[in-house]
DNA sequence: GATTTATCCGAATTGAATCCGAACAAGCGT
DNA sequence: ACGCTTGTTCGGATTCAATTCGGATAAATC
């Protein structure tokens, strides 16, 4: 029932919506905003809503979608930097530069995030996950030494999906218990610690072509 | 304006809507569930849902507190047995009993928690992960060699916060990329291996009063 | 400038959440 | 057992926000 804009002005309203949701997540529980509220605010009259989408949701919807699609655009030129770095450096890199775009316009993407964390989740957290787990496998491929982890899709899969919350969690938290560069400083330091223990463990099981301290090794079963 | 039941009459009517607020999510949307229906799955009226309730979103409350006392109510008495294992077993052993726990009488607590993180969130998830972080201090207590890893408070938020998301987008993904399994495995090795790296390095540290390998130890700044 | 097509609007409709006052049940003192 | 008070239940009436609809207005087309 919605139709495409056709004319400028008509894709100017739907952007006028879509700015218009922007804001009133930023001032309001997602919950109590109305439609008239948004309406209001994009200067257009209720009906308008209508015209481009098919109800309310969809207005959220389609910011969740232009948000992920702007952290996607955020990461994905980054991919060909962060390959080449160790890992902590790009792990806080990212961070660093993931904490500045949430933050960005009175945090507005940050009131989104956590809406598309609860409704749709599948549908907009997918692409990023795709582009991150894009990030990791580049990031395989640029360093050999690294592939010698275990159980790779399961690292990326912890990796990604617990990163994502920590920082997210964080930044939605009125008075965290820990600093944001601590945060950083502590996921950096994981995943380098984490891959750095799997190397030297392949390593040392290549050495000894035998096991010789089954106290390290005893513990190696899957993959 | 809703008042205490002071009957059991009255107390079996808040019980029955409760379990009517699980039962309803288990085969709707959250979203889509009214108060009629609710009422209906119950047995009662729709009138006296408002008089125990504030409102429908009181309901969803009450089952998240309900959820969420029992999740420690699961956890507490496990600490003691959990401080003793190897931290790897400890880690296995608590996600295996979470899953379970989430998983029975058909999975009722699953779409409860995936609400709680929408909502309310502080409210509900911070008895939770107080739990836990005293189940991280009993741990540190009885494993003394542990103390030596930097910043623990901030290591125990990203373990608790990451771990807890990982697990519950797991288990409400329907075509997860990697098995349960797989997943308990890597947060074990990964909280694991963290451990052992950190200690390691704390030692070496000790050992050689004095740096002799500026590549290790040159990354480390923080506490 | 007439006609068609796109856009905009806000009063009317719809349906769910919430309120309310009457009916019903329980406790309780007599 | 009986009347009185208080607790409880109920479902129709009310309220309020989402959505619809049909006409008004503007752009585009010929």
């Amino acid at each position: 029932m919605p139709r495409k804009p056709k004319q400028q002005r008509s894709q100017a309203t739907v952007n006028a919506i879509i700015e218009a949701g922007f804001i009133a997540m930023a001032e309001r529980e997602p919950a109590t905003i109305t439609t008239r509220q948004i309406a209001d605010i994009a200067g257009v009259g209720v009906g308008s809503l209508y015209e481009y989408f098919e109800n309310k949701e969809a207005i959220f919807s389609a910011m969740s979608e232009r948000f992920v699609a702007d952290t996607v655009a955020l990461i994905r030129p980054q991919i060909a930097t962060l390959v080449r770095m160790p890992i902590r450096d790009a792990v806080r890199h990212m961070l660093e530069s993931f904490r500045t775009f949430l933050q960005e316009n009175d945090g507005r993407y940050l009131s989104c995030i956590q809406y598309a964390m609860t409704l749709d989740f599948e549908r907009y957290i997918d692409p990023l996950q795709q582009t991150l787990s894009e990030l990791v496998t580049q990031y395989l491929m640029n360093h050999p030494d690294t592939l010698r982890v275990r159980d790779i899709p399961t690292m990326s899969y912890i990796m990604i999906h617990g990163g994502i919350f920590a920082v997210v969690r964080h930044l939605s938290d009125p008075s965290p218990p820990i600093t944001f560069d601590q945060l950083v400083e502590g996921l950096a330091r994981m995943v380098g610690h984490y891959t750095e223990r799997e190397i030297a463990m392949a390593n040392a099981t290549q050495e000894h072509l035998r096991a010789k301290e089954p106290d390290e090794t005893g513990s190696d079963r899957e993959q």
